[in-house]
DNA sequence: TAATTTAGTTTAATCGTTTAAACAGATGTA
DNA sequence: TACATCTGTTTAAACGATTAAACTAAATTA
């Protein structure tokens, strides 16, 4: 790589000291300088071509103006959504964004976030794992600004944006039951993630307020790994082969809902006639399939920019806690219609 | 934040000089450092927790095993799942990625390239925007290390990774002449990038080839832009309002097909019995289709692995150009389907 | 005229590493 | 005894920027 225009290249070509043309080109002191030097210099930096070393800078100023993000899986539609918000946000004001994915792994985050913190990020957003909490309370005892995104952990007092996730499945629940079903199957992830547990609430307590007994046998929780394929596939077999069938399922997940949703027709099952789907996540998948599916939309864009916005306040020396819960949108469609009543 | 621990910590607690420090952990000098210190020394280092400052490191060492990532959009499963894969390799070489958005637009494009270059990447992964070529070349002559991705331009010598766009297509188009497909229609992008006009190639020749007269109203080009929806459903209705309505459309990119395919499914037309469809790239969205859609699957993994073991090595001062087309592989499924003899 | 202020610029330290070169003391060699 | 070699460590410069403080010369004030 050729070697790069220093302030040092400009400063011994105008014959003037480094100072100055730092002075000059960062706008300071501008009363003082001569306007004849001032414009050498700027006409020289420009000639040169030159850009400033921010690594210098950074080290100088003890900030790189860089965002660390980690999320689950940059591959995953709703993080890569989340990720092109933040990079936008974070462009505004002139933040760049190194990411990594944990794989939903909290000893793989913290090899992550020591990586990012080696190149002195100036503060995360973060989508942690389960069990990641010994990892945001190291952050909280080293003073590094986070914002939590997509789940938290209650017990530890941090920034954080996430979902109503409890009243989002409940919604979703109360609308299957106000359509003609009454026996709704659950599809979710074994985790302990608030998250996810509250979408489990949420659903538990839809039924429980509408007098539905609930069988306990409806909810499926499948453990996030590389068999999750398989693991959905049985979940939804079972789900149907109960001595009474569940008549609709709610999925917690995008990624839940596509293996499900494959399955289930791949054994030619008619949604929403013989079952109705809602899913957490917009998903492309969902307007092309032939009954466009209900789902819970989240407020992805609100959700990145509020995050950023959030982390450079808190990098700014904003030292109140701002915790934010979004609501989403159910977008009813076809994978819900009630049924021909029957 | 914290104040962090730095060598010269480590270097007073234990009566040394950071030199010292800096030699024992990074393992040189070892035959020359008394085990007694050298053994002290780590102690502390870990007692103290302490973590090398990459940008000091950096500044010094000229070298920050950092790569840039520069796509159109990150958001597109197409590029997202190839970060991923760049993401991880990188990471096996103790490589961070930081990654922008261009938005299919060469200025955007050339200021993400500026603003990663003061970051002092060591290199790039880029997918060139269209009119992109003095971007590149600005590389070329500054010697710094990159690799092309998904497109390239045949008139600059550089490294690059692509898809055999041309093939690609060519053998998309023949297995719908081998069905009772011979109105196919072109839904491409107005662009002169090489390897959608590859495609678009491909499509033609086979078409030739084959002694299909080749109408030119069969062709529709979009604009890359916000109304690019709307574009594509004109375009749809186009081919199907023409005089003889085309009998089947590939697609050439991901975002094309969602936007045609959620048209034709409104307006009622049923695949494949009044449309075959072929699609670039793979999508979860024609899994679920009712018909899954045959499509030209990308070997992203191999690519992105590629590109960034080319990537590492131009870093590494190999000189050699390297330049590698890889085969789609078409996915036959249900929207090809040969329509009932009719 | 002497003292003070102002304008314009430079000096030099600093951020946290790395590393060539210097150094001091012990040991070996002629 | 004098010199060379080896061992273990330190010194100090460098990377490229920023910035408080120092400095000089000219202008102003008393």
């Amino acid at each position: 790589m050729k070697k790069k225009v220093s302030l040092k290249d400009i400063a011994s070509k105008v014959g003037v000291s480094t100072a100055l043309v730092s002075y000059v080109l960062n706008n300071q002191k501008s009363g003082r300088i001569r306007k004849e030097v001032a414009l050498k210099i700027k006409e020289t930096a420009k000639e040169l071509n030159y850009r400033t070393n921010q690594i210098a800078r950074s080290l100088k100023l003890q900030k790189t103006f860089t965002i660390g993000l980690i999320v689950g899986d940059i591959s995953n539609p709703f993080f890569s959504s989340l990720a092109r918000i933040i990079e936008d946000e974070a462009d505004k004001k002139n933040y760049t964004v190194i990411f990594g994915s944990a794989d939903e792994n909290a000893e793989k985050s913290f090899k992550l976030m020591n990586t990012l913190l080696d190149r002195q990020v100036d503060g995360f957003i973060i989508a942690p794992a389960e069990n990641g909490e010994s990892n945001i309370n190291y952050l909280k005892e080293h003073d590094i600004p986070f914002v939590l995104i997509d789940r938290c952990f209650p017990e530890i007092e941090t920034n954080w944006v996430t979902l109503d996730n409890y009243k989002a499945a409940y919604s979703a629940t109360q609308h299957l039951l106000d359509g003609s079903n009454n026996k709704i199957g659950l599809i979710t992830y074994k985790t302990s993630l608030l998250n996810l547990q509250d979408r489990k609430k949420g659903y538990e307590n839809a039924l429980k307020d509408n007098k539905i007994a609930y069988d306990i046998a409806w909810c499926k929780e499948v453990l996030f790994a590389d068999n999750m394929k398989l693991l959905v596939e049985q979940a939804v077999d079972e789900l149907l082969l109960l001595p009474e069938p569940v008549d609709a399922i709610l999925f917690t997940s995008n990624t839940l809902a596509l293996f499900g949703l494959k399955h289930i027709h791949s054994k030619g099952i008619k949604i929403p006639g013989n079952l109705s789907i809602i899913t957490f996540d917009q998903m492309d998948a969902s307007d092309l399939f032939y009954a466009p599916l209900t789902y819970l939309k989240q407020p992805i864009e609100e959700m990145g920019q509020l995050a950023t916005k959030i982390l450079l306040e808190t990098i700014d020396d904003k030292k109140e806690i701002t915790q934010v819960s979004l609501e989403a949108t159910l977008v009813i469609r076809e994978s819900t219609r009630a049924a021909p009543s029957s």
